[in-house]
DNA sequence: CTTCCCAGCGCG
DNA sequence: AAAGCGCGCTGGGAAG
């Protein structure tokens, strides 16, 4: 069952489609969810619950009870027993909302997600959609999903489900307009070839993209478990006391002072790169950088203590008591997930710097009392994609091993796991000098099909064409003016030319491999989205997704839901290998670890 | 004053 | 040893 949700003057239009996205004809009348009676009921409460439950920011607009919601949370909550597919416009403009309400729903189509890769999908490219999205796009000089589907996100944590853009004047898109869209999508999915199961492929990919979608609300509304009192104890350790606002800290202060002293220079703000870079010089240390590879090649007294600033200052600045008081909550830590935000399909994130979590204030993130951090991470998980890619069956072969590094080292390496590694990160980056340049004849020699994949890419790229992932996403066309500069008559505008185009083929060679492993961890959430939604729903566990990071995600569980998590973490896995790639002999092993604190995690 | 870019460093 | 992919965030500093 196929249900559109809109947005509409008077609040929102729900409407029964077929699978083609035509209006049900045994249904054919939309339902217009009035937006007053939502407003009586949804209130903000912010400060204590009335139940004397602390108030989490995501829960401060639910109603008081489950059975209390009228409106729109309510008629969404009725029609999920139905389990449709929600189609809506996007995902963050309605699902933020609902889950606040306490509403979670089974599965959507994300309009918007899905038009942005069938725009630009090599599996659709001849069909009049991506045909007219390509015409849209240039018209516009801009790379947009097709039909303007894109109007500026509200922001996603706060507002009732009504106040979504265009709320004051007429809504962005009606029922119709997103019903011919949806329509329009279907057409372009059925006319991909079934060549190679490019068309069931690619709707895995719409599948799983949309789900990531939910997955990225779901996880925001849930937060990852932080501790706001360790992160302060780490921070302390590290830099003493909190200092007043806008001065350094007691630690960074006193290696300020050390340095003054030891560069001869008494006004020294070691934070500008071109004071330091000045002083460094008046003391002889010639550098052309002050980035920290470089530092270390110099033996003066100062550098010692300038690294050690750098790196305080680094944890200060970027995830220091600021940054604490900006992000987290009453003990969770709720960024933004940016779905699409990368064109790989690895997943960008807003506020916080939710991706870059560093080592050093891992331990602030904490399991609630009774519960455990389940960290798992795909191990080694681009490689392993590259050779399932490739069908390199010697690779695979040594891609049986635990440690996929040491397997290749065995066969072309003279075990030499170091070599094996560097030349294989090198091929997959396009490392052209140094070390891992060097190796690549070798790696070539007895792993022929899967270097030559990645070189096939990377000639692609640098012919202006582009490629595309297992699932079906593409890599975006290069600019009018990439063509353009490829056009040249010097012989100096030629070298430069040559070096835009193979800084294209190392995109477009990354971009397979990236793209593909993109898919795969996409699958494997969604699979394992599907498992821990099952043992909730029969009250085995509550356990929760609270984190992803390109291979890794984090589920935050109850003691006694410990095994069973693991066992869907696994299975989510090979579920995830299986649809990208069918039965093959290449094994996607995940690393599994069960923690009280995410610093004791690898 | 605001806006934008760079250098540097965090993550995969 | 320091090249070769994808991101976000910060403070400094120049441009408007």
């Amino acid at each position: 069952m196929y249900l559109l949700l809109a947005a509409h003057p008077d609040g929102a239009v729900i409407q029964e489609l077929t699978a083609g996205g035509l209006p049900n004809p045994r249904n054919p009348e939309p339902q217009i969810v009035s937006r007053t009676a939502d407003r009586d009921n949804m209130t903000h409460h912010v400060g204590p619950r009335p139940d004397g439950m602390p108030a989490r920011p995501d829960t401060a607009g639910s109603p008081a009870g489950a059975n209390s919601a009228t409106g729109l949370a309510a008629a969404v909550r009725d029609l999920e027993k139905r389990r449709p597919r929600w189609i809506w416009h996007r995902t963050q403009d309605w699902y933020p909302a609902l889950l606040a309400a306490g509403v979670e729903l089974e599965r959507c189509y994300d309009l918007a997600l899905c038009g942005a890769i069938l725009a630009h999908s090599e599996f659709t490219a001849h069909t009049a959609y991506a045909q007219n999205a390509e015409k849209l796009t240039q018209d516009d000089d801009l790379q947009q999903p097709p039909r303007a589907l894109q109007p500026p996100p509200p922001p996603a944590d706060q507002g009732s489900l009504f106040d979504d853009p265009g709320m004051n004047a007429e809504p962005r898109h009606t029922a119709e307009e997103l019903r011919a869209e949806y329509a329009a999508q279907q057409e372009a999915v059925a006319a991909a070839s079934a060549d190679g199961n490019r068309r069931q492929r690619l709707q895995l990919l719409l599948a799983a993209e949309s789900a990531g979608a939910m997955i990225a609300a779901e996880m925001q509304h849930a937060g990852v478990p932080w501790r706001e009192e360790l992160h302060e104890r780490i921070l302390a350790d590290y830099l003493g006391p909190r200092p007043p606002a806008g001065q350094r800290p007691a630690k960074l202060e006193a290696l300020n002072t050390e340095l003054r002293r030891l560069l001869n220079s008494p006004g020294l703000n070691p934070d500008s790169p071109q004071e330091l870079m000045r002083a460094l010089h008046r003391n002889g240390i010639e550098v052309k950088s002050t980035r920290q590879w470089e530092l270390k090649e110099s033996n003066h007294p100062a550098i010692e203590p300038l690294l050690a600033y750098k790196k305080l200052s680094r944890l200060h600045t970027a995830n220091g008591w600021t940054w604490l008081d900006a992000w987290v909550r009453n003990g969770r830590f709720q960024p933004e997930y940016v779905v699409g935000g990368v064109v790989s399909g690895r997943w960008a994130s807003r506020g916080g710097g939710a991706l870059q979590i560093p080592r050093q204030i891992r331990g602030a993130v904490h399991a609630d009392p009774g519960h455990k951090l389940i960290v798992a991470d795909a191990s080694q998980l681009e490689p392993r994609v590259l050779v399932a890619l490739s069908q390199d069956s010697t690779m695979a072969e040594a891609a049986r091993d635990q440690d996929l590094y040491a397997g290749i080292a065995a066969k072309g390496f003279g075990g030499d796991r170091a070599k094996a590694k560097m030349a294989l990160l090198g091929a997959m980056y396009g490392a052209t000098s140094g070390e891992a340049g060097r190796l690549m004849p070798q790696l070539a020699r007895t792993y022929p099909r899967a270097v030559g994949f990645v070189e096939q890419a990377a000639r692609a790229g640098e012919a202006g064409k582009t490629v595309t992932s297992r699932l079906g996403r593409s890599s975006p066309p290069p600019s009018e003016g990439w063509f353009r500069s490829q056009q040249s008559t010097t012989a100096e505008e030629q070298r430069r030319a040559d070096s835009i185009a193979r800084s294209r083929g190392r995109f477009t060679r990354n971009f397979v491999v990236q793209g593909s492993a993109a898919d795969w961890a996409a699958c494997w959430l969604a699979e394992l989205r599907r498992r821990l939604r099952a043992m909730r729903a029969d009250g085995s566990a509550s356990a929760e997704l609270v984190f992803f990071l390109h291979d890794e995600v984090m589920v935050h569980a109850p003691d006694a839901a410990v095994d069973s998590c693991i066992r869907a973490v696994e299975d989510a896995a090979n579920a995830a290998k299986e649809l990208l790639f069918g039965r093959i002999p290449v094994e996607f092993p995940v690393s599994v670890a069960v923690v009280d604190s995410y610093d004791n995690a690898k």
